[in-house]
DNA sequence: TAATTATATTTGTATGTGCAAGCAACGAAT
DNA sequence: ATTCGTTGCTTGCACATACAAATATAATTA
């Protein structure tokens, strides 16, 4: 009774030192992931005073300058408000800045913003080398691409 | 200049329609599988007013009476004060109680806690159909595997 | 035994993210 | 042209999580 089977959906118990039973949820183990890595690209990217998804972001209105918040929404798998916060961050600091038109509001770079983007590059390189290292650079891409497959397949579904 | 390679690491540009230059990074990937399956973990586990990490947590606690927030760290991959933070809300909905014991903190399960079990188990177990269906059951389970294993390489690494 | 270091937990504070509701502008239909 | 639904963005609020510092107890060393 006490020790009845929780598992969502019975998966081979696979071997493992460290494993528990979580290790075969996948809410529990992306969201472990997800911690983990942040936590490396919050290193790599605090060094310009950024975290990554403030990164990601100025890098898409430097490439496209006046790109629409709602286009920003779909790129980067987050929802208009946290775009809206996300963005007001940025121009607080002087990276981006809001330009309204009609109902629409288009994001410029600032010259700061544009200034930014190598040292963005090299960080998002480091983060990509200490992770790769870690778990191995053979596994990384593949793991990447499904990942991101099984991402969009949830995102699809509304 | 304006399109230089930012990408981390070199990926073979994965067709796909939606996907971006952000799809081939772990750190973006990763955060949006996380996103996106915790959305559904909220959705269930709501229902019966927790959301999933208190869930789990309380499982533990009902398994290991007596468990202390260390141990539930390690387990649930949690910092302490994270720990701290989740039971002070269970303690609080009075599903758990907390005994001092030296320098230890003891967390025991309350009858209403213990009664909650079940339903934790039915919801965990829709929660993992929704997201098989979604992302095909096949898939699920190697999935899972490899993102455990990342997940714990990246932690291994303090 | 007293002083120091180590371990376990909690607090103060901050951050990223989202939902639901609001507002503003556009389009369509009467 | 006035109304009405729709779309795009922003705000108020809430929550999960973490870091750094504080506290309290245990262990070790002098």
């Amino acid at each position: 009774m006490r020790s009845e089977m929780i598992n969502e959906i019975e998966t081979p118990a696979v071997a493992g030192q460290k494993d528990n039973r979580y290790s075969a949820c996948l809410l529990f183990s992306a969201n472990a992931l997800a911690r983990a890595i942040t936590a490396i690209g919050d290193e790599e990217f605090g060094r310009i005073g950024l975290s990554y998804s403030y990164a990601y972001l100025l890098c898409e209105v430097v490439d496209q300058p006046g790109v629409t918040p709602s286009k920003l929404s779909e790129t980067l798998f987050l929802t208009p408000s946290t775009i809206t916060r996300l963005v007001e961050k940025l121009e607080l600091k002087q990276l981006v800045r809001r330009e309204s038109e009609g109902k629409k509001t288009l994001i410029y770079p600032t010259e700061a913003g544009e200034a930014l983007r190598p040292a963005i590059a090299e960080a998002w390189g480091r983060v990509g080398a200490r992770y790769s290292s870690a778990i191995g650079p053979d596994d990384v891409c593949q793991l990447t691409q499904q990942v991101f497959k099984a991402a969009r397949s949830l995102d699809d579904l509304d």
